[in-house]
DNA sequence: CCTAAAAAATGACGTTTGTCAGCTTTCCAG
DNA sequence: CTGGAAAGCTGACAAACGTCATTTTTTAGG
């Protein structure tokens, strides 16, 4: 669980000092940071944007997943990403200039702290490091796109779902992956029901072992396997 | 039809000059650019980079199209994006530092110039609004792709061609879209029969108009009421 | 102009997947 | 601890799509 009331995380002792876009920061550069942000603790499922409004700043998560999801036209949410501790989210649309194109909310209870447009964009323009590792950032993430673009026009939800667990594994560690079935059916790209069906098929090959909500990945050769191989 | 002789373009003279993310560069720079780059004559399917190579600079397009696309398991090309006249295509995998995640060849006769890995990265690190540039670029990128994969998890295959047919007239401009059944199946993300399926039905429902290979859109409001209102 | 190869088109058929409706279990606030 | 709401589960059914096999049309090179 938690704490609630320690809600100020320092920059320099951050958990998740050394991953993401601010970890090449200085240490000078950090402690200014650390000035220039705020930190808020979210309860589960709080929004911490929504698409079509104009960012403001980004949010750097230290604690707590983060689902990161686009409203197709029936109100169905596809989940495109799911941020993990360290991660820093929302920059993308404050550098394209456009309004956000997804919404993000939390997945569980979060400490997540915030640091306004203006100062994110001048430590952008100083920072060669943080620039590049920007740069890089967004290229990395373009193309798992692309392949998550491609596994969604060519592969079963069978394959999508082995490969979907793959991904989620990664981002829990040792911890099951604990979304709702509706989350995970959106994240697949399916309906909530053939998802539920499926999951009780890959429970009873012995891919995954399930707990009420929690999964837990039993083979993960079997399921790198049955999503096509590595990726 | 091309000019095949003509292989030197001056980027100064550029017919596509002012487009993407060179379009910043001053004059200064821009002859600088010139120096630096070669310029080639495509033929028709010809491949500029393909997925697993590691990049050794980027391609700027004076004349033509070019698909960029993901290969499945089973060889069966995604493809991502249509690149026209004016665009810069391969820098991602660059700046990610990875090997190319997609391929890219031409869908036409095309005039394409090259500019090194070295001397884009230094224009990059000398230039703030090319950088700029770049960065709201990808940032754009990922947006699209995000609706990309939304529509793919959510709409119908007719939908989707709808929406197909909307960026491919945008791309086109005036001229037809002059694509191969199955490219345009492998963008749209569906089996070519069906694909020509629905072409028919799309035809005698009076939204398009096809010679051939060709299609003409004709009732580009008709295509995006189907595709589900704008986006 | 002709011919082989590539692309386009069509029909028949099976399967995957989505939808709807109803039921059960789990969760959580009071 | 408890009751209502949310989440999870199951079955029946239909439609959308993919696959395979075959024919027709178009393209491009000699």
């Amino acid at each position: 669980m938690l704490d609630k009331s320690h809600k100020h995380v320092t920059c320099e002792k951050c958990a998740v000092r050394n991953s993401g876009i601010f970890s090449n920061l200085s240490n000078d550069e950090v402690c200014d940071l650390d000035g220039h942000k705020t930190c808020n603790y979210y309860k589960k499922h709080q929004s911490l944007f929504v698409e079509g409004s104009y960012p403001r700043g980004v949010f750097c998560i230290n604690q707590g997943k983060v689902k990161i999801y686009a409203l197709g036209d029936e109100g169905k949410e596809q989940i495109v990403h799911i941020a993990k501790e360290g991660e820093v989210v929302g920059f993308r649309s404050m550098l394209s200039g456009e309004p956000y194109k997804l919404s993000a909310s939390t997945l569980e209870d979060a400490n997540i702290c915030f640091v306004s447009k203006d100062d994110f964009l001048n430590m952008l323009d100083s920072n060669t490091s943080m620039r590049n590792a920007v740069l890089k950032e967004l290229s990395k993430e373009l193309g798992e796109r692309a392949i998550f673009i491609t596994n969604l026009a060519q592969k079963s939800v069978r394959e999508r779902l082995a490969y979907a667990l793959m991904i989620l594994q990664d981002i829990y560690g040792e911890e099951p992956i604990n979304l709702t079935r509706e989350d995970l059916a959106n994240f697949v790209g399916t309906a909530t029901e053939t998802l539920i069906r499926l999951l009780k098929d890959f429970k009873e090959e012995g891919l995954i072992d399930v707990q009420t909500r929690k999964v837990f990945v039993t083979d993960l050769d079997g399921l790198i396997q049955l999503a096509g191989g590595h990726r």
